[in-house]
DNA sequence: GCCAACGTTGGC
DNA sequence: GCCAACGTTGGC
């Protein structure tokens, strides 16, 4: 349940982006591509800048869809057996390609998103790369999406386990002072995804802005 | 392929 | 609860 819950988090279709879009880069028939998405971007070599750092979003607090109840915390993930949960749910092409990129190992923020405090609550790492979403042929399933078939699966997920909170939570006032304050004069936040397209629930973060983000535990809030 | 209408995200 | 931003849909 993860994200999976959340709704938003992962859930929407929103966004487009990458894969298979269309109308994203123009190229409508992404179609073909679009499987992975990944693909595409990098038409000259093989790679895609390929990130290390990634923020992802979920919902804390109850929120219902449908009748199911979306929320899905950092302290949720934390009581699972073994600290464990897929990453479900996400239903926004330019997320889920962020997700097949995600590479074993690497760690991940845990955002509270939609909720009285927004931020960052903890740090999670990716212990199993991309795979089918299963709950995308789950009709009872909030996520259900009736135009991806199991013979061409459109959804992704990644696992993810606990790893620790943050010393102290990094609310998104705080990160956005110093976007602005980065953006105006310089700095490791200028271009923080978590801004400059802030609906994306899976994101990515250059090692200095997860450095940064880091480096504010021991600070005192802005 | 353009674009208006519509739906969703998510901060406030 | 409001609503701005932005992604998606579908007519043309």
């Amino acid at each position: 349940m993860s994200p999976k819950k959340n709704a938003r988090v992962g859930k929407r279709p929103a966004s487009s982006g990458d894969g298979e879009t269309e109308r994203a880069g123009g190229k409508r028939k992404a179609a073909a591509s679009d499987e992975t998405g990944e693909n595409k971007e990098s038409s000259k070599s093989s790679a895609s800048p390929q990130h290390c750092h990634w923020l992802m979003k979920s919902e804390p607090e109850s929120r219902f869809e449908n009748g199911i109840d979306v929320k899905f915390g950092i302290e949720d993930l934390k009581a699972l057996p073994n600290q464990t949960s897929c990453w479900d749910g996400v239903r926004n092409y330019q997320a889920r390609n962020f997700m097949r990129q995600m590479k074993e190992g690497q760690l991940a923020f845990f955002y509270h998103s939609n909720c009285k405090e927004p931020g960052i609550a903890g740090i999670m790492k990716i212990v199993k790369e991309a795979y089918v979403d299963h709950t995308q042929f789950d009709k009872k399933d909030v996520h259900y999406d009736a135009t991806s078939k199991p013979a061409n699966p459109k959804w992704s997920m990644v696992d993810v386990q606990y790893q620790r909170m943050m010393k102290r939570f990094v609310p998104l006032s705080e990160l956005k002072k110093y976007h602005l304050q980065h953006r105006a004069k310089g700095g490791p936040l200028k271009d923080m995804v978590l801004f400059t397209r802030a609906r994306l629930s899976v994101q990515p973060l250059t090692a200095e802005e997860f450095d940064f983000v880091l480096s504010l535990e021991d600070k005192q809030p802005l």
